[in-house]
This record gives structure tokens, C-alpha cells and sequence, in this order.
RNA sequence: GGGCAGGUGGCGGAGUGGACAAUCGCACUUGGCUGUAAACCAAGCGGCCUUAGGCCUACGGGGGUUCGAAUCCCUCCCUGCCCA
């Protein structure tokens, strides 16, 4: 039994359905994969997340390093057995951090920009707080200010000890309003970067290289083809997707296309619910997004209506369930009116009871998809 | 009845003659968030005018001093503590 395999492909759309087997269990794609960046899905208890139907997560190389220490997850037994999570598990690189803590915090810019800017990043530029060098990035600690060092090797040894099912490349997310010149001498260092990360992994992990190249059409299928030709378990795409989400399935078809098509790709760090069906009828695999976790703490549900904003005090009078269509625990137990009660007193078990419908609705959205599929209809 | 302290925007609480429509915090309203430095961040928050800006009403009530008062004086009302 290989580790992924395809058990159908669509004929109306690339979207595929598979099944990928880990040593903890298999997941069926295509799959969301919620966000637990610390070991630990924000403000559920394991037990809590296993109920929303989630099938893996993904961990954070570059937080895990910093607190508690891949030496003390280790000698846990590993991530899974250190966050009582059974099932199957990811660890980003620690890439993204040259990103989000970089440029990304310098600018104030997320992978994909709401509009215009003026700014752009120059071949020579630097982020203020990161350091990139052609080893690997110098990062200044955010729990105690000291410098770190993280490169390919690093990442690959931290991921190790951590021990999650599938590990990443070590890469660097560039920013959208990089340059060309910029984004293409990141790419030549990110593919220097992925050889060295294939040369460092222990083969234990199933290890998925990153597809770079930004908005760049040349740039993301020269990454592509260097990436796809690699012997990874897998490909993550990552990177930005420009200053509109309409050129975003384009940016991701060029990809696509050029993958060795019997191998699972990840979509990194994309999936509103907007995006889910589009991206799996790109031919998708797996995606990563913080936005049901992330939003449910600001008081968002999401609903098969449209997002809601629980704070709005004229939820307070609504005592329907979050959404009449979800047969989650959150919404066969508790209205509207409660959830926008503890949200407005600041009681985090309304970020709770947020999150685990939240995950609940996402991941059942992606099962409708798969059936859809099965189905023949999507 | 006497003594002391105090009454400022929805709340708490600064300010004690001009830089005050009034620091700051909370609450509230709106907006943002896509491999999570994120239970966070930003803006607004007396009324009116479309903005720059301007006008009006305001620091318990009333009266006064002053070019000018939330700030000084008089008086009344109210609150808290202490003494009878």
C-alpha cells in the first residue's frame, strides 16, 4: 500500500479523491487541515477536536522550536503523543515565519493583497526583524528576543524530533508585492533549500517540498517542474497569490499542471470558504487554513449563509442555532443568543463553542465535496 | 444639627483661570484578518453641517468675578465618611 493513492478522478473538474495512509491512520482528500500552530487546536481540548470531524492537523516548526522545544516534545513521546491527538499530523517548515514575521509584519501585507500598493520589495531588500541568508534566516526569538538560526538542516532535525506524519520543506513564503527580481532569486534559494531538505530528512516522515514563484507565471511553473522532478512524498504550494483572488486559480492551475499528477499537493495557508470548492476543483488535495480557528475567536461563525458576526447584540434575541442546516454539537445544543451572550462577557467558551462549529462546518463542507465527487457532480 | 471629603461624557477617572468638546481606561459602534507574534489590530465615540474646518450645547442647579471659568467667589441641591 503506497501512501496516497487516487481513487477517482473527475471527469467534470480536476478534482480527484484519495485516500492518503499514515502510520496514524488515513485521511481522506481532499482534506482540510486545521491549524494548530502551538500543538493544540486554539481553545479545544483534543477530545473536543476529534468531535469536529477533523482528520489531521498541521503544527508549527518555528513556534514548537521556541516553546516548548522539539527536545521536550520528543521526550513526550512525539507531537502526537504530547497534544493527545491519535490521528495524523503535519509541521509547517518554519518557512512562513520568514514571511509573517518578515516582510509580511514590515508591510503589513498577508499572502494576498486587498489591493494596489506602491511598496516593492528590491533583489538586495531585507526584512527589519529577519536576516535571510543563503543557509537559512536569522530570526529574532518572539518569547525572549535572542537570535535563532533556522535553515534547512534545522528544520529538517527540529521536524524529526517533533515527529509529525508529514513534514515540509524548508522555504521562504515571499511577499505580493515582491519583485520579480526579488521572488526569483528567493526561488533559486528555496529550490537550494528543498535539495537540502530531501539531503537532511530521515525518511521516517513523509517530507513535501514548496512550489515558489509568486505571481510570477514563469517563476511558479520553472518551480513546478525543479519541485515536481524532486523525489518528494508530496508537494505544498505556497507563496502569495497577488493583489486579487481572481488571478489565484490561475496562479494554482499553472502549478498544477506541471506536478506529477499521482502525488497529493497541499494548497498552503488558502481556504475561506469561497476558496474551498474552487481550489479542489483545481485538483487540490489537501488544504491548510487558520480561518475557522482565527475568526471563531473574534466572534465569527461560519455558516452555510454566509459568515456571521457573533458579536452583534441583535444576536442576542436570535435563538436559532448558528446554523440550521449544521447538526454539529454546537448547534443542536445551544442558540445563537447564548454564544453572542458569551462572546460579548468575554467567556472563552464562546471562542470554544466558535471553534469547534467552526471546524465542524468546515470539514463536513469538504465531506459534502467528496461525496459530490464520488457522485459524479463535481 | 456639626465636621470633613466629594459631585466631570454610558461607567471609572484626569484636569484646578486661557493650549478643553475635555488625558487615559472600560464599555459601545464600525472595519481588518487566508502555511496564526492574533481571545488581536485599527478607526470612531456630545449635537449639527458634505470635508478642511465651522457652529451650537456642555464638567450637579442658580447667581457672580474675569477679556476669558470644569477650574475662583456666593448660594442651593445631592452623595459618602465621622461626631452629636
Amino acid at each position: 500500500m503506497g501512501f496516497f493513492r487516487i481513487i477517482k478522478e473527475s471527469d467534470k473538474s480536476h478534482a480527484r479523491l484519495g485516500i492518503l495512509r499514515t502510520s496514524h491512520g488515513i485521511v481522506e482528500t481532499p482534506a482540510f487541515v486545521p491549524v494548530a500552530t502551538q500543538a493544540v487546536f486554539k481553545t479545544l481540548t483534543s477530545k473536543q477536536a476529534r468531535e469536529t470531524r477533523s482528520q489531521l492537523a498541521i503544527a508549527n516548526t518555528f513556534h514548537l522550536h521556541l516553546k516548548p522545544g522539539e527536545k521536550t516534545i520528543k521526550r513526550a513521546g512525539g507531537l502526537g503523543a504530547f497534544m493527545a491527538w491519535p490521528k495524523p499530523l503535519m509541521t509547517d517548515s518554519g518557512g512562513f515565519q520568514i514571511f509573517s514575521l518578515g516582510f509580511g509584519s514590515d508591510f503589513g501585507t498577508g499572502k494576498i493583497l486587498k489591493g494596489k500598493r506602491a511598496e516593492k520589495i528590491g533583489i538586495e531588500a531585507q526584512p527589519r526583524r529577519v536576516e535571510i541568508t543563503e543557509a537559512g534566516a536569522w530570526f529574532r526569538s518572539i518569547v525572549d528576543g535572542t537570535r535563532l538560526f533556522i535553515g534547512p538542516k534545522e528544520s529538517m532535525k527540529i521536524q524529526s524530533d517533533l515527529g509529525a506524519d508529514i513534514i515540509f520543506a524548508f522555504d521562504e513564503c515571499t511577499s505580493p508585492i515582491a519583485g520579480k527580481a526579488y521572488t526569483k532569486k528567493s526561488l533559486e534559494r528555496s529550490h537550494r533549500w528543498a535539495e537540502l531538505s530531501l539531503a537532511y530528512h530521515s525518511k521516517k516522515q513523509k517530507l513535501f517540498g514548496i512550489i515558489q514563484g509568486g505571481k510570477y507565471k514563469d517563476l511558479r511553473k520553472k518551480s513546478a517542474r525543479f519541485i515536481g522532478a524532486l523525489p518528494f512524498d508530496g508537494f505544498g504550494i505556497g507563496g502569495e497569490f497577488g493583489d486579487s483572488k481572481k488571478n489565484m486559480m490561475g496562479m494554482i492551475s499553472w502549478v498544477l499542471n506541471e506536478l506529477p499528477p499521482e502525488k497529493p499537493r497541499h494548497l498552503l495557508g488558502i481556504g475561506h470558504p469561497d476558496d474551498i470548492k474552487k481550489i479542489i476543483r483545481a485538483g487540490i488535495d489537501l488544504f491548510d487554513c487558520i480561518a475557522p480557528t482565527h475568526y471563531a475567536r473574534r466572534g465569527f461563525a461560519f455558516t452555510s449563509r454566509g459568515r456571521l458576526d457573533m458579536r452583534k447584540i441583535s444576536f442576542l434575541a436570535d435563538r436559532k442555532p448558528l446554523d440550521s442546516r449544521c447538526k454539529c454539537d454546537v448547534c443542536r445544543n445551544y442558540s445563537r443568543a447564548y454564544i453572542t451572550h458569551l462572546m460579548r462577557s468575554g467567556e472563552i467558551t464562546g471562542m470554544s463553542l466558535l471553534t469547534m462549529h467552526n471546524l465542524y462546518y468546515f470539514n463536513t463542507f469538504v465531506e459534502e465535496i467528496r461525496r459530490g465527487i464520488r457522485a459524479g457532480r463535481i
